[in-house]
DNA sequence: TTCTTTGCAAATCGTTTGCAGCATG
DNA sequence: CATGCTGCAAACGATTTGCAAAGAA
């Protein structure tokens, strides 16, 4: 996903129509770093277009992994978080609040291999599991306590 | 995990209890690289203990990912999928018929970061989607038809 | 007009939980 | 004999589906 215009553009080739709905979907994930679920999105979007159903949203975030424009992953707290960065990058994911941050990869591990044997790679998740500065500040207290 | 009795020694001196059924579950898990589901490793339990409840078997899987001695990821098909093999290695995950093949890494690449910034790190999942071969020829034969 | 999208309600399904009886250490 | 484990049935919750009305192209 580069600019949102850009996007509506591609979708509208691919035969798909642009509603209201979804021009703001599309626009408030663009925007989106924090790995939003589509429950998470959806209560930001119905700030701004109050009417707006969960089933609406899903539809529309799936529409995007289908195309290949934005990807979508589970971290280990049974939902699904999307992301419109395309670009090969890690997600820490923090067992304990489950946060999740990205984080550059080194340019030798940026490289996607496009064929394993005959297997053919499309895309890639990387997923670091561990604790982050404040949960394990968190865990140390306690374990003190 | 190494050996089974080695992991039911760890695992009796947290506390647990080995009963026969968690004896078959770490054994037959042990021995398995297809990644299976609670319940695909379930269906082949209950063909040497018929009487074995899915719940159980559940029960044994959360307790080995807690006690960190397998690893649970989700690939895209809604279900969980436990791998026994705790080294670093890609998982090749076919987007269309959701078979699950592991990789080797490049000895660079194996290599786990121990810390990124302020956060700590335990494990990797690393997930390369795409089309096992099988697939590739499928949607070829489909695409010319 | 045609075909997609919307949004409500209901269904789906993998996983978890409550609980009573049982077996391990 | 204390505590963890088993297994049944019921609950849960994220996501999907059926369908009729609305709206893009």
């Amino acid at each position: 996903v580069r600019s949102v215009d850009e996007l509506l553009a591609r979708l509208r080739e691919r035969g798909g129509k642009i509603t209201p709905q979804r021009v703001l979907i599309y626009t408030m994930l663009a925007g989106d770093r924090t790995h939003p679920t589509a429950e998470s999105l959806h209560r930001r979007l119905q700030e701004v277009l109050p009417h707006l159903s969960l089933t609406t949203v899903y539809a529309a975030l799936n529409d995007l992994v289908t195309a290949g424009e934005i990807r979508a992953f589970e971290a280990g707290d049974g939902q699904l978080h999307y992301d419109p960065d395309l670009r090969p990058h890690a997600e820490l994911v923090c067992v304990r609040c489950h946060s999740i941050t990205d984080a550059p990869l080194a340019p030798e591990e940026a490289v996607v291999p496009e064929r394993v044997g005959d297997f053919e790679v499309f895309a890639q998740t990387l997923l670091l599991h561990g604790l982050c500065s404040a949960c394990r500040t968190a865990l140390a207290e306690e374990g003190s306590a």
